[in-house]
DNA sequence: TGTGCACAAGGTGTATACAAAGTGGATACA
DNA sequence: TGTATCCACTTTGTATACACCTTGTGCACA
């Protein structure tokens, strides 16, 4: 596991793009950026293009990368393909995973675990994204992988409230969701292909009704001075 | 569309990728390249960058990039997963595409016949890539077109011997492509979603054959004096 | 003859200077 | 006041020199 300055630089960017801390279209200064990183520009060019090939940035020719945007178009788009894309990994995971990706695994969900128990909301988001990833690795399909990382991404970014809950009923959505993880590890390491589907559905589901009330917001009560319900 | 010299090496080196005129796993010298394309070598390792992310080469630190290799592990998963690929894009392409995308198509196709007509091989296959493209920018997924250029890659490298007819049984089923090709154009231009999945799996299937006789050529014959059958 | 180390050569990675393109503001004019 | 044009400034793109890494060869030594 490498190291370097340039590493470094590529995972910061990525962890500050899924945790939403760099939003949506914001204007990426290459100047600004290898000074801070402490690399020159030739090399952070390299990281702005990989960002780019795998979602994260997009570049304009002679006018900078911006973060990869998350308009209400691509909204549609998302829901429609997720549930085949993560049903489809979730098979391939239970029949193809190894002993050491099982152990691997089950790492990244007990820092997921420890992450919630800290309220470590971005911590959490991130090693959400890590484990879902690694069940993507398992799934040792070179050509689904690039569409999982890029339905991950936007599925990181659109998740970041679930992760702060204002709640003790948003708290234990976040519980059950974890707990799915377990269950979901547990099919995996069993070759159970349907079971890993079925849990992966329902992990949709939990995720889905909470990520659409982060697009389509309750709406404000029709009496304004009336108190908020549960707010989002 | 931009004529500058980087696109130009981006372009020839895509087409030589696809076309096996570079082969699966062969070095890209960064020197070499660059004074052949008139370019210095920031920006052909930026065009390096771009083809790792787009899936053509795969870059090893320190020691270079390659085109991307076709291992025998990967042709199995291959097979798995185009079908799923295809039929949803072609779904989706019906219920999105735009009157300038079917012409677009329309053109595309044109000139597909006519590399066919002159028995430009490589033309044809390129072409080829560049229908089944159009259609997944159809699509307007965002999500799943990384994972359908991924499958479209491999699938012109393996189609090379379709569009080099031995026989003339052969060149009817290249024909055969073709009126496929116009058939997918009518569906999805009368927005037809089942008419052109219909078509896709139809066309998947007769791609298919050939393909899977290339990755697993007819045997030799026992009698190794006997005259060889239809050769592949 | 086989093994390990040192060194040379070739190729990749980084920094920096310069060129080119875009951006915004000031000014002239309708 | 609104609009167009020019110019200065900012930012991106490219070339080149140099540093570092990898690899293979040759030599010493068991």
């Amino acid at each position: 596991m490498p190291n370097d300055p340039k590493s470094a630089c590529f995972d910061e960017l990525r962890s500050r793009i899924l945790t939403l801390e760099l939003a949506p279209g914001a204007a990426l200064d290459e100047s600004e950026l290898s000074s801070t990183f402490g690399i020159s520009r030739t090399p952070l060019r390299e990281v702005m293009q990989r960002l780019a090939g795998a979602g994260y940035v997009a570049i304009a020719p002679n006018r900078g990368a911006k973060v990869a945007s998350m308009d209400l178009s691509a909204m549609r788009t998302f829901f429609q393909t997720a549930p085949m894309i993560y049903a489809s990994v979730a098979r391939l995971a239970a029949e193809n995973r190894t002993d050491p990706q099982i152990e691997e695994l089950s790492d990244v969900q007990s820092r997921f675990r420890a992450a919630i128990l800290s309220s470590a909301a971005s911590d959490a988001a991130i090693h959400n994204h890590n484990f879902h990833r690694t069940i993507g690795e398992m799934a040792a399909n070179p050509y689904l992988m690039p569409s999982l990382e890029r339905m991950l991404i936007d599925h990181t970014r659109l998740s970041q409230t679930f992760y702060r809950p204002a709640s003790d009923r948003e708290a234990d959505l976040v519980k059950k969701a974890a707990d799915q993880h377990d269950q979901m590890i547990e099919a995996i390491r069993s070759r159970d292909a349907s079971a890993a589907v079925e849990l992966t559905m329902d992990h949709w589901d939990l995720s889905r009704d909470r990520m659409e009330r982060f697009v389509r917001p309750d709406p404000l009560p029709l009496d304004p001075t009336q108190r908020l319900r549960d707010a989002v």
